[in-house]
DNA sequence: CCCATCATTATCGTATACATTTCGTACACA
DNA sequence: TGTGTACGAAATGTATACGATAATGATGGG
């Protein structure tokens, strides 16, 4: 191609698999790669100077990992979540989300709490310059980072599925343009700040509880979009604005 | 190598790679590969009759399921518990089990529990047998097809992992020689079919709390090999037995 | 006009050769 | 004798070529 548009000229570097690796987990988060996308071993190898057999591996360390499915001779898939994986989103999440925001206040360290605070300054920026997708992928680090607290690997692989899911579903339900949705999300970034300070002071309890808040902030915005709220039902206006109604 | 063993002559096979994920499997959750060995790619793909491509991918996959980490340019080695990890094991596990039992009872398939009936069957014989690594493994099997029923993609992962280092803790305090031992590994399959009944008949709280009975026994035998019970101390006799109780 | 079967093609899976990194060992020097 | 360095062997990482499999389109029959 003679054009080579931004992503298609970077050189491979020395780790150009963690890049690409990288690379591939943001533009699923941000769902600038749809969910059930094919991904194209060749094209991927070409576009990050990488060849097939290290993109083969990339590929097998997102799919364990959760970002994408891998079928035998079918190739790589973006995860997408059918009705019953959704069902079970929403029924796990406050439980595994509050656990980790417990641990993370009884094990957190000092370097971890700065990098959180960090990320939180960061995930704020983003939101005043109205970047969508870089708020999603800071929103997401600063829970991943909170998993990181927790110090327990038994629990992170299943928080880790749960904040792809969740960062995607945010993604989906997120209009900017909405001065609600605006409003909600610096609600959200509130939230942040008090659970920060809560993990700080290693209260276990209050930590998870604003999780849970949080949560709720969020299953509900989701939920708005889900089902959204009645439009009017006034027959005057019905029968006058037809057209405009559907 | 002119004589090769049993496990050598394996052919390649249609689905090698399969085979040789599930043999490496169950290798480490028997602990016949002992936690922390260094695993060969070049020696392992001769052995399972595969190129070092496909078993590198094998690699990978395991990788991904907590049975091995990969260290880059070092290998591959089996996934060891240091004692942090462990802490956060015995903090985790009851709480992921409990709630995998009371969503398998929700969320059971008729095929599922038949399935659960026929391993716990397998189970109970290797027990009379006195076949500990298969006791092992098909009590792995059982949890995880609880598992399977809770029929939760965000639960799974940490289900899986628990239920890997679960398996070798268990491996590592079993002591068939022991008369106690062997009749509290009966208890375990007494519970494991009343587990089977409350998950037939949907029960969910009481498949939960049987879950965490079965929890409890299952960690009072590990805790009474980490610290067993103190050894007589009648001064006569240790000074006439000391060998003995050395 | 529609459906089924077959050939073609693109893509995935595997094998092998080569490059790079690491680890052990021997040797020189303090 | 202890330590540091340099070299060599072995293992890992990567690239490419080849074989196998599934998707696609064309063609013939119903």
């Amino acid at each position: 191609m003679p054009d080579m548009s931004d992503s298609a000229k970077r050189r491979p570097g020395p780790n150009g698999k963690q890049a690409c690796a990288e690379e591939l987990r943001a533009g699923i988060l941000t769902r600038a790669i749809a969910p059930g996308s094919d991904l194209d071993e060749t094209e991927l190898a070409k576009r990050h100077g990488l060849s097939r057999t290290p993109l083969r591996e990339v590929l097998q360390l997102l799919s364990g990992e959760g970002f994408i499915t891998l079928q035998p001779n079918r190739g790589a898939r973006v995860s997408s979540m059918d009705f019953a994986v959704m069902r079970s989103f929403f029924q796990t999440a406050p439980l595994i989300y509050a656990t980790a925001a417990r641990l993370a206040a009884e094990n957190r360290t000092i370097q971890q709490l700065d990098e959180l605070k960090a990320t939180q300054c960061v995930f704020r920026k983003a939101i005043q310059a109205g970047d969508g997708a870089a708020a999603a992928l800071n929103n997401h680090r600063f829970h991943a980072l909170i998993g990181e607290m927790a110090q327990n690997a038994y629990l992170m692989p299943s928080l880790n599925r749960l904040l792809i899911d969740h960062t995607r579903l945010g993604q989906t339900f997120y209009h900017p343009e909405s001065g609600t949705e605006r409003m909600l999300v610096l609600k959200a970034a509130d939230q942040h700040d008090a659970m920060i300070a809560t993990i700080e002071q290693r209260q276990a309890d209050e930590a998870a509880e604003l999780t849970l808040q949080h949560w709720d902030l969020s299953r509900d915005r989701m939920a708005r979009y889900v089902q959204p709220d009645p439009l009017p039902l006034k027959t005057a206006d019905i029968t006058r604005n037809r057209s405009d109604a559907l």
